[in-house]
DNA sequence: TATTGTTATACTCTATAACTATA
DNA sequence: TATAGTTATAGAGTATAACAATA
């Protein structure tokens, strides 16, 4: 459940609508469990990709991580800042940057990935397994991601 | 479809991002065509809202838009000065107001809820017929609609 | 004392353009 | 010339607290 309120029936017979209230709450809870762990819902993003691909540079990192690299930047002070992760020199090319996990970063992702999954239970509980396993899969229809990849593309 | 970029796979097996990723693009769509109607997504809603319940006190007209009150009024002066909506005195109580649909607002609105249900069909154009029908069952469900009210409340 | 609408403030998220240093 | 990272700024969205008028 989203919580006590209600989205406005007036406007629920616009699917894009009821799918932004639906999203606002979940997002919202989610912040309020990461800031438990003094995470912000970006930096838990973030610490999620780099822990796939430490020592990508910074571009590849916005880009697994689905944010502008303008707006990493200032992820990443926050994160070196507290030793979660750390920017290093790119061997071959002086303009690049490689982001890296640091192990007090691993070690703060593994507990914060489990609160992420409790609250992705918490907040999918009013939904059967099945229905929550239908929902995951239009999800992912929709945004495109179980479709051939563009072929116009070079 | 929901635009040329996918989202981050490495965040996708949480479904509640899933969810604010697909919400946030359909968002963004929807906010830039109803800027061709010289709206924003909020004052869609309010005036959505207002066709149901044209002479409804501030309050209510928050409540039933779903957003804070202290933003209504905001969204009413935008309105106002553009003639789509007014506020009147209430006849019992000089604390409240009541909130109008004017006769240019009402065409606007017939206007822009034919390009909002354009932009609904759009978007989910991806899914067949009964995969939208699902996700929407889904999402009222998830949101709460579909359940009784809270027999606890007073 | 409590409520209605108002005002002011602050914080998040996102987008964009310009700057620097390097290539 | 183009690219990587940086900085600054602006816009929309949201939440909150305090205030004046009125009940």
């Amino acid at each position: 459940m989203l919580g006590e309120t209600r989205p406005p029936e007036a406007l629920t017979r616009y699917t894009g609508f009821l799918l932004s209230w639906c999203a606002e709450r979940s997002r919202t809870l989610f912040a309020h469990r990461m800031a438990e762990s003094g995470l912000q819902v970006r930096e838990f993003g973030v610490l999620t990709v780099l822990a796939d691909s430490s020592g990508a540079t910074q571009q590849s990192v916005a880009e697994a991580a689905g944010i502008d690299p303008s707006t990493l930047v200032a992820t990443l002070d926050a994160l070196e800042k507290r030793g979660l992760a750390e920017r290093r020199a790119h061997p071959e090319d002086r303009r690049k940057r490689t982001v890296h996990l640091t192990e007090p970063g691993a070690t703060l992702l593994t507990s914060a990935a489990n609160t992420a999954q409790e609250l992705n239970r918490e907040v999918f509980k009013s939904l059967s397994r099945q229905e929550q396993q239908q929902l995951q899969r239009l999800l992912r229809k929709l945004s495109g991601l179980d479709q051939p990849a563009d072929q116009t593309q070079h």
